[in-house]
RNA sequence: GCCCCGGUAGUGUAGUGGCCUAUCAUGGAGCCCUGUCGAGGCUCCGACGUGGAUUCAAAUUCCGCCCGGGGCGCCA
């Protein structure tokens, strides 16, 4: 209690939005709000969880060697094809925001930079109207040169996301399984399972899967490895080659092209984490680039990059909204972003 | 972008053609009560997204638009 206070300022009334009030409201409702939103002290914690995350992630991160570096977010290609790039005018010339940090981060791997990362935000154009999308993001992405296969890749990940998690539980377990009652660290080592693997556990479930995992699949697999290990968090791996075709930069399994070694992480049946060994051939990503549809004349700057020394390497990209949502179960990822941006949202 | 659902006081809701000058809760204003800490009682305040249509009559039916919720595709 305090000994005294005193009045600097008089709320209007009536207020917009409850702060104590005893009736919840509409999430569209606080998040026009937000600087009422946030004073309550359970959504406040939300961005406290946030912090840690982010906090830990460098600590281990920079404790690993990794390198934080800063990459454009005024772009004049994406990674992805264009039909998820924002288009912005840039003094008379077309340009876009970053969908990712994916070909700069590559690119300083021909620089000798040999482990990167960033935490910077992320932009898509997508039309994704669901509660685990939204147009701005923060990416936290990591490469790392002569990395020999993707298992080394996933390693990386793996300690991070445990010591996270480990440090997490030792701040703030007790908020965060007041929101989440269910909120476990892992011991470690988390599950691998490949694509194929995962495929035949859907089908015990009734699940047959004609292409690539979708949403349901997701979710059931999350299910499945929840009864079967007690488990949150997993890799899928070995993705087949055909469903990777858009990721151009994905190397290939050297005596089995039909995969990729690229693998996804999952957290409940929700990816937040997509990676692997990258192409660091120079002719073969340029057959890559066109088996993808795209004119390798564009990304010019990229390829120019490999042509002169570039080391094997591989890396991921982690959303760091979508791991928050899990830590908390929240129900919608606007929830642990202060300003969300989505297909609707522009303001606050 | 597609499918489904919805838009009623500051907030969350009840209300499917006349009984609605619209329910309850929360909130605000005020009075009362009370050794308290999101206590209780009473009074008051405050709302039918928008534009058309149907009808003697619409919050309630129909159409457009805007906004929101859920799911899907896709992904971080």
């Amino acid at each position: 209690m305090p000994a005294e206070y005193e009045i600097l300022n008089l709320a209007k009334t009536p207020l917009p939005l409850g702060v104590v009030d005893k009736v919840d409201a509409d999430l569209d409702t606080r998040l026009n709000n937000r600087f009422l939103d946030l004073r309550k002290e359970e959504i406040f914690t939300i961005f406290r969880v946030r912090n840690v995350v982010l906090r830990k992630a460098r600590a281990f991160l920079q404790d690993a060697g990794f390198e934080e570096v800063n990459t454009p977010k005024i772009v004049a290609a994406g990674a992805e094809g264009g039909s998820t790039l924002f288009t912005l005018d840039y003094f008379g010339k077309p340009a876009y925001l970053a969908q990712s940090s994916q070909l700069y981060k590559q690119t300083l791997m021909a620089s000798g930079f040999d482990r990167v990362f960033e935490i910077a935000p992320a932009f898509r154009a997508e039309e994704s109207d669901t509660v685990r999308h939204i147009a701005e993001f923060t990416s936290l992405d990591v490469e790392m040169s002569f990395a020999n296969s993707s298992e080394d890749v996933m390693n990386v990940l793996d300690a991070m996301i445990c010591q996270i998690l480990a440090s997490l539980d030792a701040e703030m377990g007790d908020e965060i399984r007041e929101m989440n009652p269910d909120f476990k660290a892992p011991e470690g080592n988390l599950r691998k399972i490949t694509f194929a693997e995962a495929k035949e556990m859907l089908a015990g479930a009734g699940k047959n899967l004609e292409g690539d995992l979708d949403t349901e699949a997701e979710k059931v697999l999350g299910q499945i490895i929840k009864e079967k290990f007690d488990e949150d968090i997993y890799f899928i791996t070995d993705f087949p080659s055909e469903l990777k075709l858009g990721t151009f930069y994905a190397r290939r399994v050297d005596d089995n092209p039909e995969l990729t070694g690229y693998f996804d992480m999952d957290y409940r049946g929700q990816e937040i984490v997509s990676g692997g060994m990258r192409e660091h051939r120079y002719d073969i990503l340029i057959k890559q680039m066109e088996e993808a549809g795209l004119d390798p004349g564009a990304f010019d700057f990229y390829l120019k990059t490999f042509q002169y020394g570039m080391p094997p390497h591989g890396g991921f990209g982690l959303g760091i909204e979508r791991l928050v949502q899990m830590i908390l179960n929240l129900s919608n990822i606007r929830e642990c972003v202060l300003f969300p941006r989505d297909m609707h949202r522009l303001e606050p």
